[in-house]
Order: structure tokens, then C-alpha cells, then sequence
DNA sequence: AATGAATGAGTATTCATTCAT
DNA sequence: TATGAATGAATACTCATTCAT
């Protein structure tokens, strides 16, 4: 017996992925995906019992992907400017490296179905722990978790995925954004 | 002659708001609209040309309305920071008001076939003159279009948005928003 | 109370065969012919009861027109050989002068549902008449009338309709074909 | 592996062929030859990529068939006159038996969007040949091909196409017909 | 485990025709 | 007479999913 080919299984993921980015989560239908994965539409339904679980199941993995990434820049000596600023730049930088991913975790987190399947706050509780230490330290201001996580995070979320039509200089943009995150949230 | 039943307009409109809030916009098939309308579905190809179209059309419509609602509660003689207020406290109350409005905005403006035929700038160029002008008079901060937007803008829409699943108090959340807000943005 | 409009009657005519000439007898529909026409759809529900019979009258009308436009050019002073000249040219010419006419008649006699409507041996009574003078008086070969009709008119027609994608030189060919008859057809 | 029905692709080309003759190249729609093939419109979907495909690639197939038909009852011994009997009455015995296919292919063959697709020049290059070597021998008289196309295939078809609203004995005009093109063909 | 074939239900859109003015 | 609005039924085609190998 076969065991399951984690290469194809695999190959699942990135297409799903691609076939999202290139064909807005409308357009991927299992047959795109599967041709985008060189693998027969039955395939995919070894590795997934439907087309609803896979998208969850690939949409969970990846929405953790990002604060893993944000984590593994953070140094525990950092200064509360400079952990703002990891954070703020770490995001931004994520949607740079990995855009295919971004754009994918993105489109399903608006999409109501989907969205309701992953709880955003378990995927950053490591970043939430760390804040709260340096909020226990008296570092950074007594901000609760809602408000701390639409401000540091939705802002450069949105600059992210408007760099291309914005007129503007997107690094500028950003600094500027570092600093009113660091006056806003120092004490 | 028959004359165009303007009735029948605003209910194919209201049902596709209606059916994109239910069915996501995936699920938001021409079919279902029709039906949502007690209408024929050749009837919607009266009114508009295609369901790209329609969409278009309807989001753009709907894109302006909620910063003419902001617009409206905006007083000359208010204070930088009861403009701060008015503004945050103005798009969430619009998010209740208008919720089935409101929640098709955004998942059209993340779909991104849609979301290009839509200039966000354009909707809300009002609200933005006004804060230049507050600007001048050396009361709000002279950050940048792209930044103002995304701190003044984007967190209140993400609270609203998630105030069901929040386990926290709302009105408290929002009252926490103004005061960063303000002591952000005031000079 | 106004009168049927006679020219907003021809114009949707023209209109017919305009739209089947370009669009195919497929593509003709009821919309596309009165938007052609600049009519309403529902005009053309005056003058015909329902598409059948609208393409079937017109066809009929058509279907009558080269056979008067052949007749035309015919003089009774004509020899045998010159008679036969005169038809094969005579239709030739025909389907390059009113090429759209002749397209559409030729569309709709394909039609099994259209075709059945028009009996084509009414349409050239008037030439076939003529022939048998001819035969009458010993100058043509007393062939059966289906023969006749399949020999004479059918090969040209063939010509006329393959014109433009043949490589050869149409006029050698019309000249050959009417030599060809005249051999067959004189005694 | 599930594996092509053959049969299954057969039912399809013989419902295309049948529903092409009952309801006209117009009526055929993807639907009726779905249902009467017994099979899913989406089946279809398998053996060919749309519609338009489907039509021309089952019309290129049948369009060749008459031709081999014909060369099956040509022999190399017979004389001029033996082979444009054989041609004439193998036309005409071909839309006997397969009345269907001939029907089928003289529709496609006036639908300009598939009339394009077949040359039929390449379909009786066989046939063609053999008459040049006859004209080479000096049995028959070098006329061109297309006259000869026109004149000894297209009334023969004519007369097939006509042979049950014709008030004429079919054989009397069958043999009449083979008579004239025996006095015009041969040397 | 893996797959191409197969499909019923669905997709957006157009059709010929009728309605109400 | 004339019309744009309205529509049920049809159009070609695609979907997520299952079947048979």
C-alpha cells in the first residue's frame, strides 16, 4: 500500500494558493486547482472530504503562518520603539515576501464562510504575550488587545495591499506609520 | 409604454445587497438575486448590462453613501478633538445603522475585480478636505493622506466589523478608539 | 388613427436580411432585427404574428425577386443560345448585385421549417415558361423541368456562392459554365 | 480508472446527426442532443470543448464519407460513360441510405461558421483524381474542376434533396439526369 | 492511492413574446 | 400604432462531487 504523497498533498496547497491569487477566491474551482497541481479532481478529494474543508483547512495553516513569521524577528532584548517597529516593518515585509500567501489568507478571511473558521486571536497570542510583557514592564500604554490589534495591525495591513495604486512613496508611508505607532503606544 | 418600475429598481438593489450579506459574494448568483427581488432574472438585464456591472454600479452607489452619512455629522465649529469623535464614532454608528450596506461595501472592496472600478479617494474626498483644513490651522497633525486614512479609517471599520465575536465590551473598545485616536492626531 | 407605417415596414425588411446576413440565420433574433430597424420588438408583433411567419413572408417575397429580375433582362427576339446566356449570367449577376437578398433567400431555403413554406416552381413559372417556347419551337432539348432546374440554376448558384474563397478566375469559369449549358441544353 | 465509453461517444455523434435533422441546425441545441444521446450536457463537455467544436469536428468526419463511399463503387475498368453513371447514382444512392448524414451534412455545409471549417475540395480530392486521368485519356472534356464540381455533383444532390415534393418519377429524372451529363462530359 | 469519466444542479445570459401605457 | 418594460423558458457552459477502474 501507498502511503498518502505528501508531495502532492503538497502541490495541493501551493495551487490552491496560486490559483486564488491569480483567479480571485470566485474563480478556483476544484478543476482549475487541480490541473494548477498536475492531479486529478478525485485526488483532491483523498486529502480533503470537500471543497468548503479544504479551503478552511489551508486557510488555517497559512493564517498562523504570519505571526510565526512576525515572532521568529522578535529579540528579547528589543526596546518597546524597537519591537513596534519589528512589528509594524515584520508585517509589512511578511506581504512582500510571501504575497501569494497574504493575498490568499486575505481573500478568505473576508469571505463569511471561512472566515468564521479560524479565530485570529489563538493565531497571535504569541505576539500578544509578548506586548503584554512589555506592557507589565510599563513600557507600552494599557491598551486592550481589540484596539491594540486594529491599530497596530489593520493600518499596515491596508497600506500593504494598497502599495500599487497608492501615489505616494510607499517606504515614506511606512516610516511615517512606524512613528505614529510608537507615539500612540509608548508610554 | 410601459415606464421603468422604480420600485422594482430599489428592490433589485436591496436584494443584492441582501443576498451578498447571506451568500457572500460566491454565492451571490444572479438567480438568487432575481428571486430575493421577486423579480425574473431577464428583468436585472433591464436595468443593468451584466452582474459585473450590477455590482460595480451598486458598490460605487453605495461606496459614497456612508461619508455623505459622516459629512452630515460634521459641524464647522467643532473642536479638533470633537472631530476626531465625530468621525469614529460617525463610521461605527453608520456600520449599525447600515449594517447589510455597510458589510456589501466591504466584501466588494475586497474583491478585487471590484474594488479597481471604485476610487476610495473619491468617496471620500470630502471628509478629507475637511481635515486639511484642520490641518492648516495647526490643529490636527500634518501626517499623510495614505496614513490618515488607514489609522482614522481602518481599525473603527475592523471593531464594527468584529463586535459580535468580540468578548469585550464594545462601547468601551470604541471610547478607548476616540482617546488614541485623539492623542494620536491632535497637536 | 394613424396608418400601418409603410416605411418603418420596409425598414424592418431590410433589417431582416441586413441581420441574417451578418449574424447568420442563428443569430437573428426578434432584438437584434428591431434594433436594426430602430423598432421597438414589440412593433414587429404588428406587422407578423411571430418570427416564423415574419422570416417565412419575407423569404416569400425575396424568394420571387430574382426570378423577376432574370425575367427583366430577357427580349423575345433572343436565340436559344443567347437565352441560355442570359440566365446563367442573369442569376449570376443577380447574387452580386443584391448580394444580402440573395444570402438571406439562400440561408432560409436550407431552413427545413422556412423552406417548406415557398414552392420554388411557383417562383419561376415565368421562365420556365419561356423555356418550354423554346422547346416548343425545337431550339432547346425537351428536358424534364426538375432536371432543367437542377442543371441550369443550381451549378450557378454553386458559383455565385463560392466566389470569393475559389482561386480560380470567377469570370473563366462563368464563361465555361455557360459554355457548358449551351452545349447541354441546344439542340 | 473509469474508463471512455465508446459507445457512449457514438450515441453523442449519432443524436448530434439526428436532432440536426428533425430540428434544424437552429434548434439543435446542447440540451436536446444531451438527452437524446441519454447522457449529461455535461458528458458532452468531455468529447468536445463547445458547441461550435463539436458540430464542425462531427461535420469534417461525415462530410468525408460520401466521398468514400463513392470511390468504393468506382473500378478501374470502367468506361467514360460507366463513371459518370457511377457518380451520379452513387451520389444519389449515398442520400438514400444515409439520409440522415446527408441531410446533416447540407445543413452544416450552408452555416457559413462551418462551412469554413471544411474544405471540401479536400474531401473528393479522390474522386477528382480519378476524373483527371479520365480527362488525361482524353474520355472526358477538361473543364475546370469547380464547373465540373457544380455541374456533376450539385444538381444530382438537388434532386436527392427534392426527390419527395417532386410530383416527377425520381428514377425517370435520375436517368435523364445521368443521360445529360453523358452528352456533356464525354469526348 | 490515484484517476479520468460522468453527472445533476447550477452559472450568466438571451430568447420570443406579451403587457401596460 | 407604437413602445420600453417584463418575463418564463431556453441558451451554452461549469461546478463540486462521485463512480468505476
Amino acid at each position: 500500500m501507498r502511503t498518502r504523497d505528501l508531495n502532492k498533498q503538497q502541490r495541493i496547497k501551493e495551487a490552491i494558493v496560486h490559483v486564488i491569487l491569480t483567479e480571485g477566491i470566485n474563480g478556483a474551482s476544484v478543476a482549475k486547482i487541480a490541473q494548477a497541481a498536475s492531479v486529478s479532481p478525485a485526488t483532491i478529494y483523498i486529502y480533503y472530504s470537500n471543497k468548503e474543508e479544504m479551503l478552511a483547512e489551508v486557510f488555517s495553516e497559512y493564517s498562523r503562518q504570519s505571526y510565526h513569521y512576525l515572532m521568529r524577528r522578535m529579540q528579547p532584548e528589543m526596546s518597546g520603539a524597537e519591537l513596534i517597529e519589528a512589528i509594524v516593518r515584520g508585517i509589512f515585509s511578511y506581504t512582500v515576501e510571501h504575497e501569494e500567501v497574504f493575498s490568499f489568507v486575505e481573500q478568505c478571511s473576508r469571505c463569511p464562510s471561512l472566515s468564521q473558521t479560524v479565530r485570529e486571536s489563538d493565531c497571535c497570542r504569541d505576539v500578544f504575550n509578548l506586548i503584554h510583557r512589555y506592557q507589565e514592564l510599563g513600557i507600552l500604554r494599557r491598551y486592550s488587545d481589540p484596539s491594540l490589534y486594529a491599530v497596530l495591525f489593520t493600518p499596515v495591513k491596508f497600506l500593504a495591499q494598497n502599495r500599487r495604486t497608492m501615489q505616494y512613496d510607499i517606504n515614506v508611508q511606512l516610516d511615517e506609520l512606524v512613528t505614529m505607532m510608537q507615539n500612540l503606544l509608548l508610554v
